[in-house]
RNA sequence: GCCCUCGUCGUCUAGGGGUUAGGACACAGCCCUUUCAAGGCUGCAACGGGGAUUCGAAUUCCCCCGAGGGCACCA
């Protein structure tokens, strides 16, 4: 069987592939598109629908046309439009044809391209294709309510179908409201066969007269999509699953007008935690504010393809180029999927883990340029400790290694390293914490003080001559590094008599003004002799005398 | 109400007649450890239910149940 003879060969490539879907031409003139409605920010469904169609593009040599949905007035918002162009830049998204480029079969904005609607609207009309409705959108409503309530299917009665010629005449004569309906096929067995959930068959006795165009002269959507894909020559729609059951109507229009149809691919919805669709009350769902919680493009658009999609049995970290080299209609399944902000959050960190430092010291600096310029334009000016730019990407230099491993997202990564370019600020939790420890503050204020002497005979060595510490450790040299903090600080708790994680616990703590930091001896030699005492000596403050 | 879909660990998924039903996230435990991570090891955990076909069903078919989407002068 034709099934048996595809698996063989695409066991061998590596490519899955169910050979019933597959008998359609991916070879050539592989047009696909994006077209949002610009009523928001980028959500990530919108997101994911994009990236798998610039994947199928990038993959088949094709184009990727960017066109934006803008007929309905009432609800897109201009603005909006410069967001989710921003947004698609930022994951690295790129377009072959669109508004802000242009392109051979543009304007790629439905509100410049009224005019076309509405040939196309005549033609039916001339056809005996479609037909005027005079009916108020009133009239309509109580009709619809009534049936409701009746609990019944409302479905257009096509009075205005019957209407004479003359009664038409008259009352486009008197300015009457018109919309121009399609007529809809009767008792015709609607087929397409959708890459992802095969054959869908429809029978048109489900489908009303709907409006093609509104009494205002704008088309609906089912009208505008179907000749806009056809017109750009889009030879492969991918979209969201939500839909598939508008599906027939457009396949309606494409054939009142004699276009061929293109190839349809369905996604699965991306759902929220609770299986409802994904909205706000689920978190942050937009691509901006990824952006905002330090996530990376790169980490977005890989978990983003893992929403309906899979490679193998075992691999989850793919590079873009992996997924152009990998995606595949064909491996795309029919379940909704949740959305798992832990598993992006666990891939975000695998993306900073594996970045190259130099990367990183790149993005971390700019991003505390921007909480330094931040705190310039408060009162808090002076707590910045880092001057010039060199300086800063200096530190970040020697910072990135500790911490790249340590955090998940770049937003978590600057709260972890902030005390090194900024005064620490100590909360009464923090303050007070040594209170009922084991260690309580006087012992602290203890420790606190035999650090600072240990901490300041570094440099000074070897006029020292009061260094409790040295019979025990003989090799204390002038440089103020990590090792030798290191060497330093353990003989001291050793001295003390101290575990050496409570003895550190009480460094940290007055160094950071939190229990969590980056590796201590690291730490302090970026942050300096001189801030490190000081600190010492700060919090020291806060701690009353046993 | 009508139409269209979907149903494997908590989540994303692999698996398409014979598997100890595999991996990843999350969770738990242990190891490592100056905190937090990272890393290593181990564990927990799934075929919605019922029939049918078959020697054999997560896999094919039917019914039920559950879930999502659509049915607008929204897109």
């Amino acid at each position: 069987m034709q099934r048996n003879m595809c698996k063989t060969v695409t066991k061998n490539s590596l490519v899955k592939s169910n050979s019933n879907r597959s008998n359609y031409n991916t070879s050539n003139n592989v047009r696909v598109r994006f077209a949002p409605s610009p009523t928001g920010y980028l959500h990530l469904g919108s997101a994911r629908t994009c990236l798998f169609n610039w994947l199928f593009a990038k993959k088949n040599n094709g184009n990727f046309i960017l066109r934006i949905e803008d007929t309905d007035i009432k609800r897109h918002q201009e603005n909006t439009i410069t967001s989710i162009i921003e947004s698609l830049k930022w994951l690295g998204i790129n377009w072959d044809e669109g508004p802000d480029i242009g392109g051979k079969y543009g304007p790629y904005r439905q509100s410049q391209r009224l005019d076309i609607y509405n040939q196309y609207a005549q033609k039916l009309l001339k056809e005996q294709k479609a037909y005027y409705c005079f009916c108020t959108q009133e009239e309509l409503k109580t009709q619809r309510e009534k049936a409701e309530k009746e609990g019944k299917f409302y479905k257009y009665d096509r009075r205005c179908l019957n209407l004479s010629e003359k009664e038409i005449k008259g009352y486009i004569e008197n300015g009457k409201e018109k919309a121009i309906r399609l007529l809809v096929p009767k008792d015709k067995t609607i087929v397409f066969e959708d890459t992802v959930y095969g054959k869908i068959e429809v029978n048109s006795n489900n489908i009303e007269d709907f409006i093609i165009i509104r009494s205002n002269g704008l088309p609906t959507y089912n009208f505008s999509v179907a000749i806009d894909d056809a017109l750009m020559k889009i030879s492969h729609i991918i979209r969201g699953e939500d839909h598939l059951s508008n599906t027939p109507k457009q396949l309606l229009v494409y054939d009142a007008i004699g276009f061929k149809h293109p190839i349809f691919t369905h996604l699965p919805m991306i759902l929220g935690y609770d299986g409802q669709k994904l909205s706000k009350r689920h978190g942050s769902i937009s691509i901006e504010a990824y952006r905002e919680e330090g996530y990376l493009p790169e980490a977005m658009i890989n978990y983003l393809a893992l929403l309906g999609w899979a490679y193998d049995e075992k691999t989850t970290i793919f590079s873009v180029q992996d997924l152009i080299e990998k995606f595949s209609l064909h491996s795309i399944n029919k379940k909704p999927a949740k959305f798992d902000p832990q598993k992006l959050t666990w891939i975000n960190g695998y993306y900073i883990r594996n970045m190259k430092d130099e990367k990183l010291v790149t993005i971390l600096s700019e991003r505390i340029r921007v909480r330094i310029k931040e705190k310039e334009e408060t009162k808090a000016k002076n707590q910045i400790l880092v001057k010039s730019k060199t300086a800063l990407n200096e530190k970040i230099t020697k910072i990135v290694p500790l911490v790249k491993e340590r955090v998940k997202t770049l937003k978590e990564c600057d709260n972890l390293i902030a005390p090194f370019f900024f005064e620490v600020d100590y909360t009464e939790e923090i303050k007070n914490y040594f209170k009922n420890k084991d260690i309580n503050p006087g012992k602290a204020r203890e420790i606190i003080d035999k650090t600072t002497e240990a901490l300041s005979l570094i440099g000074s060595w070897p006029s020292a001559p009061s260094l409790t510490l040295t019979p025990t450790h003989p090799k204390v040299s002038s440089e103020f590094t990590s090792t030798q903090i290191e060497e330093i600080l353990r003989a001291l708790s050793n001295k003390l008599n101290l575990d050496f994680r409570k003895f550190a616990e009480v460094i940290r703590i007055a160094l950071w003004g939190s229990t969590i930091s980056p590796p201590l001896f690291e730490t302090i030699e970026i942050l300096g002799k001189d801030e490190t005492i000081k600190r010492l000596a700060t919090y020291k403050a806060f701690l009353s005398p046993a």
